[in-house]
DNA sequence: GCCAAATTCGAACGGCCGTAAGACTTCCCC
DNA sequence: GGGGAAGTCTTACGGCCGTTCGAATTTGGC
């Protein structure tokens, strides 16, 4: 920013997130290309130089390379778990006593599926998300293994809605419908519009998350 | 090998694989390094230090560490293609008309999950896949994207058995699948035992495949 | 047993990487 | 307006990377 610290310039309505500046220049330039090109293929000279800082910015703002990818991973999922958990609450307040399945799964699926839209403010947030799950750095993979509080809500909240259904069986059919979402990154759309002839023109998401939750749903149903 | 030419020596069982020596060898130590620690991660050095081989003989038998990456891509998932299409055709024989969707479903995750198995053969090579399949290079992304032939074997059958769906739902359905299989590397094995608190002893691969065909084929049931 | 081709080997090159050190500038409070 | 903290800049270090080259060695046909 150039040095015209006219007070005028406070009229920019560039919401909260101006703490440091260029430390969320750095954050915003290094989560979208992490999201795009994968954490080993992006270089700490590509992030400041897309981001229009020093090259010294990272390491002085976030301690290292790797604590600025575990960094955004940690602020990202904070941000989607609160949706999610928000959604399940609602979805609590709504019905006496456990929530259909269905409205269980819409908690866990619909926020992620809405960050996925075409000009939405989170979507590239998504993908990095999708992307650090299987890239990320071992502390990454720690956190995903060992911090399952809050899935539990959800698995809880299945098993109190099927009571019929073995614990061990609401865990893998979570698992696999969370393998369903996780799965949607770029490239299996394009997989997508390759195998049906670019019959579909389905980039419309809300369609997409129809489709996940009736498929899921059924599988829960079984 | 020794310089040892016994004739003896020719009664080994090592299969066929058994071309160059060398080559081998670099073959199954970087398709074992690559699964377990990602192709980024592993250098040229460390493979050809785990094969035992000089540091040059990558790029003397494969060129680059890319094609040699390619390579094994290529060998292994033509070697799965030919499982799943050969079950594929005999659910075609066992049937008059088409075969209902959990034959068509079994051909297509029963060869990965038998690969799965913990003291099966290709266990490696098939998390190697799923690796590939999501950190691979330009070039594998490139196949996976426009190579559908195979995938659309299995879309064409199911459309066969089920015509009252659009294609539409049957390709969507079909990636919802191919997520579930394609989510089953090891951590995430363990994240389901931290959730079931160890209770589930489910290793046992068989019972995995039962669990998601069943919840594969309620999912094309709705 | 010889020769040419194939393979293996040791060594090194150029390049990019993450990080650190130190000088310099800006900001803010007294 | 002086001084200390916070931030920015330039520069470079050490290290690992994929790849290559020419020499040494092994192999296979005659």
């Amino acid at each position: 920013m150039s040095p015209t610290t006219d007070a005028a310039a406070s009229t920019e309505v560039e919401a909260a997130e101006t703490e440091a500046a260029t430390k969320n220049l750095v954050f915003v330039a290094a989560e979208r290309l992490f999201a795009l090109h994968g954490f080993q293929n992006v270089s700490v000279r590509d992030i400041t130089a897309a981001a229009g800082v020093n090259l010294a910015s990272v390491n002085y703002h976030f301690g290292s390379k790797d604590a600025l990818l575990f960094d955004i991973f940690k602020r990202r999922t904070a941000e989607l778990n609160r949706e999610r958990a928000k959604m399940l609450h609602e979805a609590n307040d709504r019905n006496t006593g456990s929530p259909p399945v269905r409205e269980i799964l819409a908690a866990l699926l619909t926020p992620p599926l809405r960050w996925l839209a075409p000009d939405h403010e989170r979507r590239i947030s998504l993908q990095f998300l999708i992307r650090a799950r299987s890239e990320g750095t071992d502390e990454i993979r720690q956190v995903l293994k060992t911090d399952v509080s809050h899935l539990r809500r959800f698995s809880d909240a299945l098993l109190r809605a099927r009571p019929d259904l073995s614990p061990e069986d609401v865990y893998w059919r979570l698992h696999f419908t969370l393998g369903m979402l996780h799965n949607n990154r770029f490239a299996e759309f394009d997989r997508l519009n390759v195998l049906s002839e670019g019959q579909t023109s389905e980039s419309d998401v809300v369609a997409l998350l129809e489709r996940m939750l009736a498929f899921a749903e059924a599988g829960f149903k079984g």
